[in-house]
DNA sequence: CGGCAACGTCTTGCATACAAGTTGCCGATG
DNA sequence: CATCGGCAACTTGTATGCAAGACGTTGCCG
């Protein structure tokens, strides 16, 4: 896919080259399409890209600050390989952001609408989502709308970020029927205690909710080296 | 100062071009020799630091990401005004860190060493320090150890990016001797608690201590404001 | 005198050229 | 056969060139 053939839209201006790399990038390493200690070069991504060096290193740079790559000096870059340390101490922060929200919005005068979240999660068996990754979305956007909903656009943003970082080992937490089921249980748990204002109900709900998911995507993920290991 | 002119240290690697023209442009904001409103180009940038574009870009980037500067398409740089919301909100994630990492600090079986902080702050007054600025860094210095020392780096990460967005309207918290000399005070109080694992001690002086911080802050920037403004 | 349009300058975004340094291979040698 | 030295190909870091668009200015027209 050489530069040239680059077919350059016209109809309203494609954002920035850098952005677009920068998200499929990002995309890659979601999907494993890059995976942890993979390596790879500026001009080897900038002839997939179908761009040159120069938006490729910028998207690059905002990765490593990001923390999903790093640079060996004239030596080319590589994604980087999971830190379980790291990880569990992504997963307490998330503890940390999502329990100060809980007990912000149990007591707030006024309680923000969260109509879009009862409708997603107190419904009947029947009409819930099955899908694995579809249910690691709406996770995903639970836990971040619990932060958002308190008002502070900061706290939300970080939440978010430390939400990516551990998004490419949470879709392990939904690959068993049974942790699906028990994510729509605790939501509604959570969500229904939150309605309710209770803190004290709301707060250990979301702590055991959250390590549950921690201590099971660490489980599956030590499995899943060992494994690729032999 | 053209570009020609610089000397190139061979002694050991200078770090990246890119790294130091960061460093250099935030501490050109944070010390209001560019202010808040300010407009520039890279071109101008490049010159001042004796370097091309390119690491000049990359900086910039980077000082996008965090929220310090914003690009106006095709039309220069410039430095963020002052949001107070947003200030506000930082402080409230500095509220939220920091009494979590209170309550770990209190809880932990193995308290972590705190001799720094005791020799810094549990002193006659005779031994403190009096220059604003110093203990404004010093006040810094204090609230992201007591982060640091519950052992998780990325919380301890974040709230140091947080103190720096927070960092230019900071230090008019240290410009009167009453605020300094209640600092040290408090600081004392927060110490004793935590040393004592007196959660419950702790946490309220820590959150009242941080309010004071953020309502002085915040009353002296819109007086400042007002004054600029006549 | 006011408004407007065309133009020139300046800006960023992207591509490319060049410099400095790393890696790994390949051959020579003990 | 193992080891060491050197060279060549690559890689990132930096500088520069080029294009498209934004903004101010200026001159013309109503």
């Amino acid at each position: 896919m050489p530069l040239s053939t680059r077919t350059k839209s016209k109809a309203a201006r494609p954002a920035n080259l850098t952005d677009q790399i920068y998200e499929r990038l990002k995309q890659e390493i979601f999907d494993f399409r890059l995976l942890p200690g993979d390596r790879f070069t500026e001009s080897e991504v900038a002839w997939r890209m179908c761009a040159s060096r120069t938006p490729v290193r910028e998207a690059l740079t905002r990765l490593r600050r990001d923390g999903f790559v790093e640079v060996l000096f004239r030596s080319g870059w590589k994604v980087k390989p999971f830190d379980f340390g790291q990880l569990g101490q992504f997963y307490d922060v998330r503890i940390v952001l999502e329990l100060a929200a809980v007990e912000r919005l149990c007591a707030m005068e006024q309680p923000p609408d969260l109509t879009d979240l009862k409708e997603q999660w107190l419904v009947p068996a029947s009409g819930r989502e099955t899908d694995g990754p579809a249910v690691c979305a709406l996770d995903e956007q639970f836990h971040h709308r619990l932060v958002e909903a308190t008002g502070n656009a900061e706290m939300a943003r970080i939440h978010h970020e430390v939400s990516e970082r551990i998004r490419v080992v949470r879709r392990l937490d939904f690959t068993k029927s049974r942790r699906i089921e028990a994510t729509y249980n605790e939501h509604a748990q959570i969500l229904r205690a939150v309605l309710r204002r209770r803190r004290d109900d709301a707060r250990p709900l979301l702590r055991a909710h959250i390590e549950a998911s921690k201590s099971e995507v660490m489980k599956i993920t030590v499995h899943m080296l060992e494994e690729a290991r032999r």
